[in-house]
RNA sequence: GCGCCUGUAGCUCAGGGGAUAGAGCGUCGGACUCCGGAUCCGAAGGUCAGAGGUUCGAAUCCUCUUAGGCGCACCA
């Protein structure tokens, strides 16, 4: 569709540019709320109708003579007070897309994209907010890659952090335990920290005094090679891992694994520092509340000032992902070292160290344009580290620096009592609550996914119990990823998601497993029509390559069959429109749209008894084009694809 | 106090200048000897928070009011 109208906006504008003031940008396309009033409409009469001081019918008139004879249209018309509607010769429309399903008419733009996303502390389990974040992140690096983009997928780790000093400081002092202790628990130790994170935090509200021990624990995760140090690393790498396998469950990966540990080491900081001096992009302040620091003003608001670096000399948050940003972009002219810290399934996760004589064959970063995918509520540091990147003079990277906002997951109060969660009264006049690990208050992806899976397995359960136990499993995982995947996507981003597990665990309606049900029957066609010797699918090319007619197909039918192809045919258009937006629902919305169009086609014509051999070819290709698209836009958004479910 | 975001059907949300404001859930009623009923068809349900304005045209853009959320740390 996008190329089609590309070509059909060219030819108006040719036939018009000389008789009409226009221009070729203000040319845009609706689409009509129905396909009786024409398929795509242009609404440049009412423009024009201001420009010449005319009515916008009688311009209508005149411009329609100029659209005689135009490729691929089979009538133009007029509509209401000067709409211009175009009629699609559907057959050649239809045998069109068929032959270029297999073509991407979407372009890369960029040399090389980084997107960094999840991002979880590593002191602790994954939770659902850490879900709908990983769901944004990877849906973004399928779609971008399905663009033609050259992509490589980020997951930073603060190793050195508070919070997971915290918990060190849990293991030394609360539980006493030595790294040999630490390294003998068993079972999942993401949920071990989650409990005792919370155990710290507390402790911490008790007994004010031991913060002192707190930073000096934080300082020494900080310097390295020291006890506290190590058992930082053990307790960070062995949560990074339950955090991959999470993830993986409902196939989210990454390429690389930065970690903040290793950006001290390298001195990355000291580098990004003396840039930010030279070009005066910070500046040290002498007198005042912010005495001895370094801050960094702002010219849309300059009464304010941000610290980059502390009175004491230690450097905040924002100004080793200063430095971070600019590493990703190759400006920082230094770099990490590398290993490999998983393998799976011949996919590599690589992670960076500081450990000189490790590899330095593989390239990262160096990218052209960068996505951050980080909550809402980061938005005011996200903006300084990229003023900052144009404080230092680079322009073009500090634009290309996105930052992909999106709300929060909050907890519903129904479900904080289901999982027995206990709040003040201050929390209970609240209609939802934020998720905090500090406190301990959240949802575990993992607990999550278990009821998704637990419940999937039942309803396959019930709809096939004759399957081999571990084919009903690995169905059940696909409905599970389908399931959480769809719902994590069908909110707008800037929706705040108040999590309720009804809806959550719906498997009905506008979910991922509508999704995947539909394409399951649309395959099962195909598999029966194999199975009595009337069609195979690898004759396709056969059909789509003859010649078509719809003329047998009854007015309704026509509706039918057209309406479906051609929302189906607006696929990549929704990808990009997704892209450019950054709004993902556009594209469930798409998915489950077309499936609802199948779904109600689906039941009103049958293929396989059908005896008219020209309606049933139509109909065997109309749903193979729209199986492909929706296999499509399942790829992009995650969902697997269940053989029968 | 300042900044950002939000208010659309009973509930959860789409629609972000263009034709009759949509979907899911819930409610009520229905679906053939039928390719899978995780489905389909139908009904009820709306002052698009309120008031002004811009426009040929506003749920959509602007201003104000109002209700709510989130930011504004020498935390990350």
């Amino acid at each position: 569709m996008l190329k089609f109208k590309k070509e059909l906006k060219n030819q108006i504008f040719q036939r018009l540019k000389d008789k009409f003031p226009i221009e070729l940008d203000s040319l845009k396309f609706n689409y009509t709320p129905n396909h009786k009033l024409g398929d795509l409409a242009v609404t440049i009469c009412f423009e024009l109708a201001q420009k010449l001081k005319r009515n916008p019918r009688e311009i209508a008139e005149e411009v329609i003579n100029y659209l005689k004879d135009i490729p691929f249209i089979e009538r133009v018309e007029i509509a209401g007070g000067g709409y211009i509607n175009f009629f699609i010769q559907k057959d050649r429309f239809f045998l069109n897309q068929l032959r270029n399903l297999q073509e991407i008419s979407l372009e890369p733009e960029q040399r090389k994209i980084v997107v960094e996303h999840t991002n979880i502390n590593p002191n602790k389990a994954a939770h659902i907010g850490h879900l709908r974040n990983a769901c944004l992140g990877d849906t973004l690096v399928r779609c971008l890659r399905y663009k033609g983009e050259k992509v490589e997928v980020q997951n930073y780790i603060d190793d050195t952090g508070v919070q997971v000093g915290d918990v060190v400081f849990g293991f030394l002092e609360l539980e006493k335990k030595s790294l040999e202790d630490i390294k003998k628990i068993d079972g999942k130790f993401d949920y071990y920290c989650w409990d005792l994170y919370t155990k710290v935090t507390k402790y911490f509200e008790e007994n004010p005094e031991a913060q002192e021990k707190r930073a000096y624990i934080l300082k020494r995760i900080e310097e390295g090679k020291n006890p506290e140090a190590e058992i930082a690393e053990h307790i960070s790498n062995r949560i990074v891992k339950a955090h991959l396998n999470t993830m993986r469950r409902i196939g989210v990966t990454y390429d690389l694994l930065p970690r903040e540990s290793d950006i001290l080491r390298l001195k990355f900081w000291e580098k990004a520092f003396n840039f930010l001096k030279e070009k005066k992009a910070i500046q040290f302040v002498t007198e005042g509340v912010n005495k001895g620091c370094w801050v960094m003003r702002f010219e849309d608001e300059p009464e304010k000032e941000k610290i980059i670096v502390r009175s004491n000399g230690t450097v905040t948050y924002v100004g080793k992902d200063i430095a971070y940003q600019l590493w990703k972009f190759g400006l920082l002219g230094r770099d990490f070292y590398y290993k490999i810290f998983e393998k799976n399934n011949g996919q590599l996760i690589w992670m960076t160290t500081s450990k000189n004589g490790e590899n330095k064959n593989i390239e990262f970063g160096k990218a052209s344009k960068v996505y951050n995918v980080i909550d809402v509520r980061q938005s005011y540091l996200q903006k300084i580290v990229a003023q900052s990147l144009k404080l230092l003079g680079y322009e073009e990277e500090a634009k290309n620096s996105i930052h992909f906002s999106y709300e929060m997951v909050a907890l519903s109060k129904k479900c904080l009592e289901e999982f027995g969660l206990k709040i003040s009264p201050e929390e209970k006049k609240k209609s939802f609550l934020e998720i905090s690990g500090r406190k301990g208050l959240g949802i575990k992806a993992d607990d999550l996914l278990d009821k998704l899976e637990e419940k999937a397995l039942n309803e396959v359960e019930k709809r096939n119990p004759q399957l081999d136990p571990d084919l009903k499993t690995s169905i059940a995982q696909k409905i599970m990823t389908g399931a959480l995947r769809y719902f994590m996507l069908k909110y707008a981003r800037n929706s705040i998601i108040v999590f309720d597990f009804d809806e959550a665990l719906n498997f009905e309606g506008e979910t991922g497993p509508y999704l995947q049900y539909s394409l399951v029957r649309a395959n099962s066609i195909f598999r029966k029509l194999e199975e009595k010797g009337i069609f195979s699918e690898k004759e396709i090319n056969n059909l789509i390559e003859s010649e078509l007619s719809l003329d047998e197909l009854s007015e309704q039918e026509l509706a039918d069959f057209w309406s479906l192809v051609f929302y189906a045919s607006t696929f990549e258009e929704e990808v990009l429109n997704s892209i450019n937006s950054l709004e993902f629902s556009h594209l469930a919305k798409f998915a489950f749209n077309l499936s609802q169009k199948f779904n109600s086609y689906y039941h009103s014509y049958q293929i396989l008894k059908e005896e008219n051999k020209n309606l049933k070819k139509i109909r065997i290709l109309t749903v193979y084009y729209v199986k492909e698209i929706l296999r499509k836009a399942l790829n992009l958004m995650g969902i697997p694809q269940p053989e029968i479910m």
